[in-house]
DNA sequence: CCATCAGACTTGTATTATAGTTGTCTACAT
DNA sequence: ATGTAGACAACTATAATACAAGTCTGATGG
């Protein structure tokens, strides 16, 4: 494969701004191009570039420097769904709709790396109206001790017999068939948002495989980017009206 | 049977744009010929027929790349789609649409404190394609300097001339409108991810609203939770009345 | 001590040049 | 219809160079 020069550098650069801590000036371009052996342009480029991902900034006579606090993790500390629901005087539950040992999907089975798997979809209530439809995939090892009953009255996080870590979730949005229309109450073919999450235990192995959709006209997802004061809004996904 | 050159070719190139990761370049139609013993009209029928089945994609001048499906946004950092974009080997362009001092509408104007703003939309390519339609709102005084020229050619950041430090961004779905499905070339209808977004400078203040509109089926989110305590919910959820 | 200024060093922005790549065409062979 | 060979234009990445403009430092002179 052919490669490119200036993402290379780029991916060192990446690397060095990471490692370093913000603030810290870089080499000069002069002596990146050095460093590189690489035309000074083509250090340039690729400054620019990791530039652009806000890792680093510059100042004319001074120098590249690493950027403040490039990624401050505010999405850490957040109550779970039922607790912000009771918060509101709102009641949570919890409705089972399919509770079925089946083979992996292929794209869930890449991910967890089982062929069977016990699928669970269950639609969350905001005082007894539907808000969200949740399809939890769960190798077959780990689900053979669950109940029905269990999975109705805990979140599955609680139930899973594994010490939970990290999370990666990939947002999108989607039509609505026809099964989930009937679930959630909403018209075949209006926007839903649907989030896809992976869950990892402490080793980093992904033990949970979830898909969440909402009806988009109900829910919106904040995000805050890197602050210095805290913002009014909090972070998560909310209900809108 | 008697077997066809190019398509036994472009089932070659098949397999290996499969096997490498999206954005990597693929050896040069000159070295492919050479490796394939073909002419480099039959390479190029073959790679022609893999990319107009959306596998690979090619820039004159530069070379013949494994696409990417679907373009994926990393949340973590406030940097812009276009980065990301050229980081994938992809070229960024823009389109002006709109370009107007108007009366701020009244939920811009509650956010920035501002009666006249100007109000510019863009269509953003990805070599060539419309893949999102951009609606920023800038209070009129910060943007009495600004040129069509200007908006056309740099992202919004650069051009304010206030230091910016963060963002909230307000992910959700909608249907396309009819405006916006012409711009984005979708049918109307279709699901659309809107990502509305509040950037503030040093002092916390709004400087910047803008509103993203991405189709669906070519367009993600990612969002990373290290060290979270995770919940059924894909973060938090907040209710609004 | 303090202000000032020259010079070294830095980024920002051009220009020119070259080798390599895709895009497109024509002519010809099987 | 399919494949080969070649030529040319347009574009890209990279190199080399030059110069403008901003930043820092240290010497100088009061």
């Amino acid at each position: 494969m052919r490669s490119i020069r200036y993402q290379q550098i780029a991916e060192a650069l990446r690397e060095r701004a990471l490692a370093a801590s913000p603030g810290s000036v870089l080499p000069s371009e002069a002596e990146l191009s050095q460093e590189f052996k690489a035309s000074r342009v083509t250090v340039r480029r690729a400054l620019e570039l990791v530039r652009d991902e806000g890792l680093i900034a510059a100042r004319q006579g001074f120098g590249w420097f690493v950027a403040i606090e490039p990624l401050r993790q505010r999405l850490e500390r957040l109550g779970t769904i039922e607790a912000q629901l009771e918060g509101s005087g709102m009641h949570a539950g919890r409705r089972i709709v399919e509770f079925e040992f089946v083979a992996a999907p292929a794209h869930v089975a890449a991910v967890l790396g089982a062929g069977r798997v016990l699928r669970v979809k269950r639609v969350n209530l905001a005082d007894g109206d539907p808000f969200a439809v949740v399809t939890v995939w769960c190798p077959a090892e780990l689900g053979q001790k669950l109940s029905m009953a269990d999975v109705e009255q805990h979140p599955f996080y609680e139930l899973v017999d594994r010490e939970l870590r990290g999370a990666t979730q990939t947002i999108g949005a989607d039509s609505a068939e026809s099964v989930e229309a009937a679930l959630l109450g909403v018209p075949v073919g209006s926007p839903l948002l649907r989030c896809r999450r992976v869950t990892t235990d402490t080793d980093g192995h992904p033990v949970l495989m979830s898909e969440h959709l909402f009806p988009a006209h109900r829910t919106e997802f904040v995000v805050d980017l890197p602050h210095d004061e805290p913002s009014s809004m909090p972070t998560g996904l909310r209900l809108v009206e």
